[in-house]
DNA sequence: TTGTATGCGTTATCAA
DNA sequence: TTGATAACGCATACAA
């Protein structure tokens, strides 16, 4: 066990090899560029000297890195661990990296973290926000970073987005409501500002009821704070009224479930007297009794493809045919409605 | 908007604000250093050339980095994302970032993200996994790199350790079990392969039981598949012996609350019939209903914890006197006890 | 307070 | 297949 000894460089493993540094750096990266005599001596070099390369100096030096940031609106919210996982895998199979923040959904904190993002020239940017700054739109295009934003289907993405319409989602579950005669339904969601996703779901399903001639009275449309407590919270104050709905939709990670325990606490038969849908899809929705319906998102596979197209683009691959990419969503019915 | 203009270096803004690179770099790192005059008119020059320093070149020449290497387990674990809130504001606060990976509980992996971190310069590394391969272990101490260790309070850590004692945690666990009476008790956990925070909280919980005089039967110590399906099987079949346990101790996770939901469906009352435990905290277990006991881990204090001893020998500070920092626990009991 | 010279450890480029 | 040389963009060390 050694300590702190000046790290080892290629000139040392050149010297001791009896090669040039390049002819190292030919070896270490592309073998087969390097006559085999000279390749194995090589390797019992690198592996007697334990050495390890230093990808700063070679990404100073070949102007590219294999970093690739992620920015989440919080870092608590536990539906984005699919999303994460599959942009984790496929960055550890190419050999890159990732690293993460949190811009706790101000658009200001983001334009900090990506300025901070562009000065470590990270070689992709995955925002998971579509709501910017117009600096940051301009420093991550003026520095030519590829981009891929998830939160929602935006028209005019600041380079890619690789996503599904909030809009259609909820619209999709006011039809599914109102198939199930579910006409007097309210919808509680996460705070709207800065969040145009949740916003969007929302509108998508309040005006699809209202056109189908189920208009919510605004005291049925509520925002609560994040959280089970937050749901619970929103659920009371719904029920307090004497005029209940007969059905209720929850917007955002948590609610749901928070939802259906202040049910069960206060005695309320779930889907009997009242009938609860989520937006979201955790493996909790599927397991709580009764199990919630709920919109699917595919968030390992948005991980996926996200990840995919910002490793294409910093290789300089062909662009795809668009810079949007409609990953969809489904509705799954269960026991809850 | 430009398009991948060649990027605008230091030099560029030294021309433009007629002085010397140098005095640029000063003025950006240290404006203290500067005079007034000249510094706002860099900073003028900065704004104008929207120039963003090149901190791939700053950290070759300097030999430092502001980046943290963090490996967890798995990414889906739900538990984890307190810690990593806990390391990422501080860092944020700081101006350093997080790399995040993800070793699947596989020594093999982690060892192949350690080299990674170690190629990047990474100025520190937090692991949750206390189980290593010895070249992992080498390669972290010939590289000097400060290292925080954080799932269990080993005795012999890398470098440092910020956690709690998984063993004496069973072992209350226990002890709360038998003051209320529980001393037919089983245990179900992950598998505990390559998992030794597990084992150890397990094996506190066995033997503190046996020292009490109430041995678990092989049978009641059980392990599950991760997720709430996992524990729901479990209980699943320690339900359908002719002998039921009277109390059950979940370890990991989010197993509690599938064996609670489980019950549910069997209709089995908690905590009537039978009393559910859980080693961990969520905010899903006071919300659950009934409402989960558990141990408290102060996870987000662990991640603040171990970012501040990451930051603080990273910049060359006196180590602290202990390199083993007891962060402990608590048991809450709520009403599924 | 400012500037000059030098080096960080690698890779691109061109020549052998 | 190999090597010499020159960047890469900044910070350290020293000098002015």
């Amino acid at each position: 066990m050694k300590v702190a000894q000046s790290r080892v460089s290629m000139k040392d493993v050149a010297r001791l090899s009896g090669v040039s540094a390049m002819t190292v750096s030919r070896a270490l990266r592309d073998p087969s560029s390097v006559s085999q005599a000279v390749l194995e001596k090589i390797h019992s070099v690198v592996e007697k000297l334990e050495y390890v390369p230093n990808r700063i100096a070679g990404s100073l030096s070949s102007k590219k890195t294999t970093v690739v940031a992620l920015v989440l609106p919080s870092l608590r919210n536990a539906m984005h661990a699919e999303t994460i996982m599959g942009i984790s895998e496929v960055l550890r199979r190419e050999g890159f990296q990732l690293m993460i923040s949190d811009s706790s959904n101000s658009p200001e904190i983001e334009e900090e973290l990506i300025r901070t993002f562009v000065a470590q020239q990270v070689c992709g940017v995955i925002l998971h926000n579509t709501v910017h700054s117009a600096r940051t739109v301009n420093l991550l295009r003026s520095a030519a970073i590829p981009c891929v934003e998830t939160g929602n289907l935006v028209a005019d993405p600041i380079d890619m987005v690789v996503s599904y319409s909030n809009h259609a989602a909820g619209k999709a579950m006011a039809e599914h409501f109102i198939a199930r005669g579910y006409t007097r339904a309210a919808v509680i969601s996460l705070p709207i500002r800065n969040r145009e996703r949740i916003k969007a779901c929302r509108t998508g399903f309040v005006s699809a009821m209202r056109r189908a001639g189920f208009a919510l009275p605004p005291a049925w449309v509520v925002q609560c704070d994040p959280g089970l407590q937050g749901a619970a919270l929103a659920v009371r104050g719904l029920l307090a009224e004497g005029d209940r709905p007969r059905a209720l939709f929850l917007i955002g990670d948590v609610l749901a479930p928070g939802a259906l325990f202040e049910c069960q606490r206060l005695g309320v038969d779930v889907p009997r007297d009242i009938a609860i849908a989520a937006s979201d899809n955790t493996e909790w929705l599927e397991n709580t009794v009764p199990s919630l319906t709920t919109i699917q998102y595919p968030r390992y596979r948005i991980g996926v493809r996200a990840a995919e197209r910002i490793l294409a683009a910093s290789r300089g691959h062909d662009p795809a045919p668009s810079n949007s990419e409609n990953v969809g969503f489904s509705i799954t019915v269960r026991q809850s409605t």
